[in-house]
DNA sequence: ACAGGAGTCAAAG
DNA sequence: CTTTGACTCCTGT
């Protein structure tokens, strides 16, 4: 199954199976006919934390790309990690981690965007400029979790 | 066998 | 502050 969702100036494709298993997740310019998983379109909205009960190819992947992966994969929602703090973890090179990022065939589901470098944001493909957005996206959501909690104290 | 990354760090300009 | 070079190690060819 297959389908697109609009997300600002994209359009987030996605293929998936009947098991949840979702094998492609990119970010193109114009729509692709079909609906979207309900907890993609959640999340993109800034209204849920989790993608459950989608998963992704990457997570039964073998050796140090599947590690990887898994790593990234662990960081919650709203936080960030560093491509070196993932390697050091892994025992590899932070350019490995950039590079099995560069190669994430789902992102967002294996949140990539929450891998940033030492001095910046790091890199981001199609555009940069969606790794933005999906951080401020995650820490707008927890800042309204928060002003929620204080209204019910 | 080899070149190249979504990186990091120190040193130099 | 920006640039350069050394270091790193997995992957695709």
């Amino acid at each position: 199954m297959e389908g697109s969702i609009k997300f600002g100036l994209w359009f987030v494709y996605i293929r998936w199976n009947s098991d949840n298993l979702v094998s492609r997740i990119r970010f193109v310019k114009t729509a692709v006919s079909g609906a979207v998983p309900v907890s993609l379109s959640k999340y993109l909205a800034g209204k849920v934390t989790t993608l459950y009960p989608l998963e992704s190819i990457h997570l039964r992947e073998e050796g140090t790309y599947g590690e990887i992966y898994r790593q990234v994969h662990a960081i919650p929602y709203g936080e960030i990690k560093t491509y070196k703090e993932i390697a050091e973890f892994v025992g590899t090179a932070p350019r490995v981690v950039g590079l099995a990022m560069k190669r994430n065939l789902t992102p967002i589901l294996i949140p990539c965007h929450r891998v940033l470098s030492s001095h910046g944001l790091g890199g981001f493909t199609p555009d940069i400029s969606i790794k933005e957005d999906l951080l401020k996206l995650e820490s707008n959501f927890l800042k309204k979790v928060k002003i929620h909690e204080q209204d019910q104290v």
